[in-house]
DNA sequence: GCCGTTTTCGGCCCGACTGTTTTCAGTCG
């Protein structure tokens, strides 16, 4: 039975919660949740390491215990201590730590002296307020607890990026107008470009009596006021989402954003290097004793504990603090590197605007060169194409061309890959486009063999270029379907295909860990809107943000290139 | 449980806010 890193990291932080509970060390407790956070950012399930026969003690966190612990994992599907620690506490306990408010220490109290182990358990008590009358509990814990309870009931997953840029950006500049505040910028998750945002985390600085705080828990869209204080507060927007506010010192604006960038891994493993120089590193500032060094930009913190800038999006502990002692970060794609776009609907199947449109929308943008690639025939729901609408396409597109100038149309296809890897058009056709993108769209189920099977024989036709949306995972939907994805990169790789980061907010797939794979092998990306409207070429920046996660440079990217070059990358081998 | 230019033991990031406290523990990020 395939085991995936998920399956492992979930166990490793319940473990970790149990472990808390009962008053384990928090360090072991730690080394439990790094454990967790390293197995989820592989490129590769560790049962697949396993099998090449890999040392995963060799990875950051990871020892001759915990390497032990995932071969368990892997082999037998269980881990015994975990089991043997849900016998001796009980296993639901690990679920009331999800509450904000709730740690160990409450959830030990509260089961030792009420018997509570589940939330419905601790809603009845709450209700009955038997909390309140414990020691060191208190009236008001009693109500947050409740309150809780009723916002995890109905509380959704991380949003996506998407749906919190424009919420953010209008609070952004809500704040901004704000009498004495001078900067405002949005930290967090959402600075580092994560593809989802837990919160958002904001960083202002001010002039003496601005009355920020104040406007801030007063703003229109404020559901709740969780918390307020003299420099930092939290609510919760009408959305749901979590808004923490801080107010920092002008002198420490650059730690301050430093700090609150995160991520937390990444923040963790540069103070240990500060305090091996005798520094240390604070919201505040550097510090050397009791004197602050540095802090007023972030530049100055990095170059404090002697490495260059770390650009937000890479900071996450993967690698970029040791890339950055040997000089050796990338310089990460920018959107404007992008001088085309080579994934496109029309009309004529299922997009929203016609060809024309589509194209001189993407002319004011600003792109060189726009590929068409509407559905092929499987795809009928979309309309998609045979053979002859096909053609009829290609010379209206070649009218287009002579007629539009600015621009150039590509005369291109996003084809069905068939659950035997044959395509849905003939090659005869296929091999008079400009470009062949080719997807799945059905059949997700077959095993991870046949998967990447079906994908590496579509491969195989000479006419075939990119692989679009190439794991078919929709965030918050659908996860990826099975499929070796390593294999197909190289598989790729020998054949001269490319793969694509297909930049629908949905979608963001190549995940940031396969681009850092691909980049490693040499493979190169695409980087596409899969435009269905006018708009919809915004997506760019969505995918650039990914591809920058994924380390990727302007030369990784294909569609960085004029016509006439990426032209000679898409001859096939 | 991990780790090592302070290396096989003894450390392990650091500060704000809240509530329950009368000086601090718990939690969070």
């Amino acid at each position: 039975m395939p085991i995936h890193n998920k399956q492992v990291a979930e166990k490793f932080h319940r473990l970790a919660d149990l472990l808390e509970i009962q008053g384990a060390s928090p360090f072991r407790v730690r080394a439990y949740r790094t454990a967790a956070q390293t197995v989820e950012s592989l490129p590769r399930d560790a049962q697949e390491m396993l099998e090449d026969g890999e040392d995963l003690s060799t990875l950051p966190g990871i020892g001759a215990d915990l390497a032990g612990k995932i071969e368990e994992i892997v082999k037998t599907g269980e881990l015994s201590l975990l089991e043997e620690t849900e016998r001796q506490t009980t296993s639901e306990l690990s679920d009331l730590m999800k509450l904000p408010g709730v740690g160990p220490k409450r959830v030990k109290a509260i089961h030792e002296a009420l018997g509570v182990h589940s939330i419905r358990q601790l809603q009845q008590a709450a209700e009955s307020h038997k909390i309140r009358h414990l020691e060191g509990f208190g009236g008001k814990t009693e109500e947050k607890i409740l309150r809780e309870i009723e916002r995890q009931q109905d509380r959704q997953q991380r949003p996506k990026l998407s749906e919190v840029d424009p919420i953010a950006r209008s609070l952004e500049n809500y704040l901004a107008r704000v009498d004495g505040v001078k900067k405002v910028v949005v930290a967090g998750s959402f600075r580092r470009r994560k593809e989802t945002v837990g919160d958002l985390d904001i960083l202002i600085t001010r002039r003496k009596n601005s009355p920020v705080m104040d406007r801030f828990v007063g703003y229109d869209e404020v559901d709740e006021v969780v918390e307020l204080g003299e420099t930092r507060s939290t609510v919760i927007l009408q959305s749901g989402l979590q808004v923490d506010l801080s107010v920092v010192p002008e002198v420490s604006y650059g730690a301050a954003l430093y700090y609150f960038t995160g991520s937390k891994e990444h923040n963790i493993a540069v103070r240990k290097i500060a305090q091996k120089k005798n520094l240390k590193i604070n919201e505040y500032g550097v510090l050397k004793g009791d004197d602050r060094i540095a802090g007023t930009t972030e530049e100055e913190v990095f170059e404090q504990v002697g490495l260059p800038f770390i650009p937000p999006e890479l900071r996450e502990n993967r690698g970029e603090i040791e890339a950055a002692k040997k000089g050796a970060l990338p310089k990460l794609i920018e959107r404007n590197d992008l001088r085309g776009n080579l994934h496109t609907h029309t009309s004529d199947t299922d997009g929203k605007y016609t060809l024309r449109e589509m194209a001189e929308s993407a002319k004011e943008l600003g792109l060189e060169y726009l590929a068409v690639t509407d559905h092929s025939k499987a795809v009928a729901i979309a309309k998609g194409f045979d053979e002859k609408r096909l053609r009829k396409q290609m010379e209206k597109i070649d009218r287009l061309n002579a007629e539009v100038g600015g621009i150039r149309i590509l005369k291109g296809i996003e084809v069905d890959i068939m659950e035997d890897g044959s395509l849905d058009l003939e090659d005869g056709v296929l091999s008079e486009l400009d470009i062949v993108v080719g997807s799945i769209h059905g059949k997700f189920d077959l095993s991870r063999e046949r998967q990447t099977d079906r994908v590496i024989r579509a491969m195989d036709h000479t006419c075939f270029h990119i692989l679009g949306h190439p794991t078919g995972r929709l965030i918050n939907e659908r996860g990826p379907y099975p499929l070796d994805i390593e294999n197909v990169m190289d598989a790729a790789l020998d054949r001269g295909c490319y793969l694509e980061l297909n930049a629908q907010p949905d979608r963001l797939e190549l995940h940031y860990a396969h681009c850092k794979l691909a980049k490693e092998k040499g493979l190169k990306v695409a980087i596409s809107a899969d435009a269905h409207s006018k708009t919809d070429f915004e997506f760019l920046r969505f995918g650039i943000d990914q591809a920058r996660r994924g380390w990727l440079e302007a030369d990784d990217v294909l569609n960085t290139r004029s016509w006439s070059d990426l032209k000679k990358l898409l001859r096939r081998r």
